[in-house]
RNA sequence: GCGGACAUGGCGAAACUGGUAGACGCAAGGGACUUAAAAUCCCUCGGUAGUAAUACUGUGCGGGUUCGAGUCCCGCUGUCCGCACCA
């Protein structure tokens, strides 16, 4: 009988060597197997991992060996996210360069990861900062400059006062910017911009097909394009009072059913004709000019009353000569959806409702709820915007909504104004296009040069990449790259003439749009990708990572994958083809008396009365236990996962995080946790132990032994079966019930057996068994399972094994047992043939005893009988 | 305000298309081994009643469909998440 411990350290050590020396996680991509393409997001390199890490990485990892088990050719790449504002701050606080920091803290992370014992072809890693990686994307810029891709235009753009930088609509949050969490003020910016906007209409269907991804994050992609279908509608101005030239205002709805109770237009304060009104009306200035005061910050626009000012200019409407609206601006309306105008239905619309209270204008009820007379019905207090039919409509009365929409389109498409149609059909979008310029030193600097003569011109692609000078100091605020005292300044391309760098750099969501495809193939120099292998590769079998990137990382990944393929560096539209966003990992919070917080490691949990109390190990003061929270540096409930590795070991760690909850869901970080998982490992220790020192007896054959192998081998088939099914849906949590099932099974099996003679058959059924076990456990405690391997008598590497094949034969009874119901309750069980007819069934049930007292004698309404599953007796 | 998800023991959770609710783990209690502790092993563990077999009850609340509902439908309540003056 063994005694020793399993020492973790010590195997780990030993089996990341053997690994790494025998490449066995370099991925070839002209291997003929099949391909399997598991990637998990990449890290910023911030400093250290975290316990996020652990968890995506061990998924992603449990992933890649299993799918190499099953004989796929597997690449698992790993890189760094590398450029972005944290460097250039600790460059600021350290008098250091951004590289330094970075680079630093790369090779930290890499030893760090190298220590969980993860699979990945370390051959392939890059980082963004590189610029044998950003010459790349300098290069892909100039493609999608060429491919018309990209835009460069002045527009209201989101300015974060604390980054000093500019930031993308998706990039703020509640009106703050989603680095900094200072309050986003709006600024009229001239920049560089991806046209996803083009792109908006197929990455909204093509959400449709992406049946491996969370329904979650497909609809919140879909509300973030926020596809609209309605009708643009052109109103005849009033000439009387109309500024020069202006004729009609063109307006954007989505309810042109309700435009008999149209009351008001309401223009943007920044469209053209509120601008040219304004000229000549200096109380109209004041106005806009105030709006424009409260769009500096978010917060005070959703707070905002509703307030308009009239411009005395007068509409027709469209369906009656004689009728006349009054135009005003308003502040609520904004320039950059639809036409930047609407009309107002002051009936069925809470805000412009609100709008004509304010302003004492009509209120007319045009929809009637089902259940009301139309000829009495009118909107009360609150507006009405549910279904109904229409009313006080003219043409349109008691037409439904949907007819009603469509009878407006189809009239207004022939009515015509200016010779052009009144109305026109129009799918509207809520995404705007992406805006990458940042003026920031950390980025990939935009390769183009303002010539005076020439305007914008495009880096030429020998002169890639354009690097980034390293003199460069951080004292002030502001972009070093603005302030340097030669690097912008190069000569035009095209006449040769002095000209001026852009300075800005690329929003660092741009370095993530691509890295996956760059991982098929980094060693390339000439081109951002080699076409063949890329489209081999791609799209990524399986993604994982947090719900944090569900719009942002994902939409441009997948906006960017399709500008790749429309210049030519790859041929696939979706980047990710099976998506899954894990939970977060989360700890109790722990407060002195003082209401600091405390880290876990300075405080000693205890029980007394039946309760949890927590005090500090230095004095003994006590404690308050908290709330569950994220793990955050602020309220200091993070553990190091350095610390659990050095003192349970990688296998711990994955183990545990696999084990505790369903993968999707947040998984709360325990200490009896971690602790159970490591007495587990050597729980299964001692059982492999023990099993690879059974010794087979000579005369042992009895026929108890023999129903104990088919026990046995049943068992271990049967856990195959289902950690198969559980993988292939990264029901983690699940595995490793199976796991822990087979292992209590095998050690109530050693225990009953104990000090008996054994026969050869069960010997071999309990080591096949043992072998299927590990088989299991590999993918997510690779280190153990490679030392159970060793043990077991094996010569070669589990981590090269392939996994097992189960007998599906061994798992169907031939005995069921089948739960007996009395009007769907269960009173007994019935152990009967598999074969079993309903006939034999139904008299086997009436033979019962507890059938018979339910029955008492008389015969049953009716019996329900479930082929295989259940039986109910109906009395 | 709009959209979505979730709700099961003391706790984390299982329960495939409606078919034995609580697998597996944690915590707790009892016992064995030990001079003792740790480690390990065995037993109990939704609630109520009972020594027990057992009975009744039980998946946030109220209804419904069904032979049968944690699962499906309708209506509530609570929690979490996303978007938010989008016309």
């Amino acid at each position: 009988m063994r005694t020793e411990r399993y020492n973790a350290r010590e195997a780990e050590r030993k089996w990341q060597a053997t690994w790494d020396e025998k490449e066995l996680f370099r991925t070839k991509n002209e291997d003929p197997r099949p391909k399997y393409y598991v990637l998990e997001m990449f890290p910023y390199p911030s400093g250290r991992i975290h316990m996020g890490h652990v968890r995506n990485y061990t998924m992603g990892d449990v992933v890649a060996r299993y799918k190499r088990a099953r004989g796929f050719n597997v690449l698992h790449p790993m890189g760094w996210d590398a450029f972005g504002m944290p460097a250039e701050n600790a460059a600021m606080a350290n008098k250091s360069h951004p590289a330094k920091w970075t680079y630093s803290n790369i090779a930290t992370m890499r030893d760090q990861l190298k220590s969980m014992g993860l699979s990945l072809d370390w051959h392939r890693e890059i980082a963004t900062c590189d610029p044998s990686y950003y010459k790349h994307q300098q290069r892909m810029f100039v493609d999608f400059l060429a491919g018309g891709l990209i835009d460069r235009k002045t527009a209201k753009v989101n300015w974060d006062p604390v980054d000093q930088t500019v930031l993308a609509n998706e990039q703020v949050i509640e009106g703050r910017g989603w680095r900094s969490g200072a309050l986003v003020e709006q600024r009229e910016l001239t920049q560089w911009f991806f046209k996803i906007s083009d792109y908006a209409q197929d990455l909204n269907d093509a959400l449709d097909r992406l049946e491996r991804w969370p329904e979650k994050v497909r609809l919140m992609q879909k509300n973030w394009i926020g596809r609209s279908e309605g009708l643009s509608v052109r109103f005849a101005l009033d000439k009387s009072n109309a500024p020069q030239g202006e004729s009609e205002i063109e307006i954007y709805t989505t309810r042109p059913d309700t435009l008999f109770g149209a009351s008001f237009i309401a223009l943007a304060p920044e469209h053209p004709l509120s601008k040219m009104v304004a000229e000549k009306n200096p109380e109209l200035n004041a106005f806009i000019d105030e709006c424009r005061k409260m769009g500096t910050a978010q917060e005070l626009i959703d707070k905002a009353e509703k307030k308009g000012f009239d411009t005395g200019l007068r509409v027709t409407h469209p369906f009656d000569p004689s009728w006349t609206l009054p135009v005003y601006v308003a502040n609520f309306i904004l320039m950059d959806y639809g036409t930047g105008a609407i009309f107002g239905c002051p009936a069925h619309d809470q805000r412009d409702f609100d709008f004509a209270t304010a302003y004492r204008l009509p209120i007319k009820t045009v929809v009637c709820p089902p259940d009301q007379d139309p000829k009495t019905y009118s909107v009360g207090e609150t507006p009405y915007d549910g279904d109904g039919k229409l009313c006080n409509s003219s043409f349109l009365d008691g037409l439904t909504i949907d007819a009603a929409k469509e009878e407006v389109a189809k009239r207004l498409e022939k009515e015509s104004l200016n010779n052009e149609p009144v109305g026109t059909r129009k799918i509207n979008f809520r995404l705007r296009d992406w805006g990458i310029s940042r003026q920031r030193y950390w980025g990939c600097p935009i390769p183009v040069i303002h010539c005076e003569s020439c305007g914008v011109v495009p880096v030429p692609i020998k002169d890639l990449p354009v690097k980034l000078p390293d003199d460069v100091t951080f004292d002030v605020p502001g972009n070093p790259l603005e302030r340097h005292a030669t690097w912008k300044h190069v000569d035009c391309p095209q006449c040769g003439k002095a000209a001026r760098r852009e300075t800005d750099t690329m929003d660092t969501f741009v370095d993530s749009s691509w890295y996956f495809a760059r991982f098929t193939n980094p060693w390339i120099e000439d081109r951002p990708t080699e076409r063949a292998v890329v489209d081999g590769w791609l799209p990524v079998n399986q993604y994982i990572g947090g719900i944090e990137h569900a719009i942002l990382h994902l939409l441009y990944s997948r906006f960017f994958t399709r500008a790749m393929k429309k210049v030519g560096h790859a041929g696939v539209d979706e980047p990710f083809d099976g998506l899954f966003t894990q939970g977060m990992v989360v700890h109790e919070t722990y407060r002195d008396k003082e209401g600091n917080w405390v880290t876990p490691a300075e405080i000693e949990i205890y029980n007394e009365g039946g309760e949890r109390h927590a005090k500090l190990l230095s004095n003994g003061a006590p404690v308050d236990i908290g709330s569950i929270e994220k793990m955050s540096k602020s309220k200091r409930n993070t553990i190091d996962p350095d610390d659990i590795i050095g003192t349970y070991g990688a296998d711990t760690a994955r183990w545990f995080m696999l084990s505790d909850s369903p993968p999707e869901r947040d998984v709360i970080w325990t200490e009896e946790g971690v602790q159970g998982a490591a007495r587990f490992i050597q729980r299964l220790w001692r059982l492999v132990g023990d099993v690879s020192e059974l010794k087979p007896a000579d005369n042992a054959h009895d026929a108890a032994a023999e129903d104990a192998v088919i026990t046995i081998r049943k068992a271990a088939h049967r856990a195959i079966i289902r950690v198969e099914e559980d993988l292939e849906r990264l029901r983690f949590n699940r595995c490793v019930a199976h796991a822990y099932e087979l292992a209590n099974a095998l050690q109530a099996e050693l225990a009953v057996k104990k000090d008996k003679q054994v026969s050869p058959q069960w010997i071999s059924a309990m080591q096949e068994a043992c072998e299927f076990l590990i088989a299991i456990i590999a993918p997510m405690m690779p280190h153990l399972a490679e030392e159970c391997w060793t043990a077991l008598g094996h010569q070669s590497m589990i981590a090269e094994a392939a996994w097992p094949i189960a007998d599906r034969s061994l798992i169907v009874e031939n005995d069921i047992v089948l739960p007996i119901q009395i009007n769907g309750k269960k009173r007994d069980e019935l152990t009967i043939s598999r074969q079993a007819d309903n006939s034999s069934i139904e008299q086997a049930v009436l033979a019962l005893e507890s059938v018979k007292a339910a029955l008492e004698g008389k015969a049953p309404k009716k019996i329900v009988i479930v082929p295989q599953r259940i039986v109910n007796v109906v009395v």
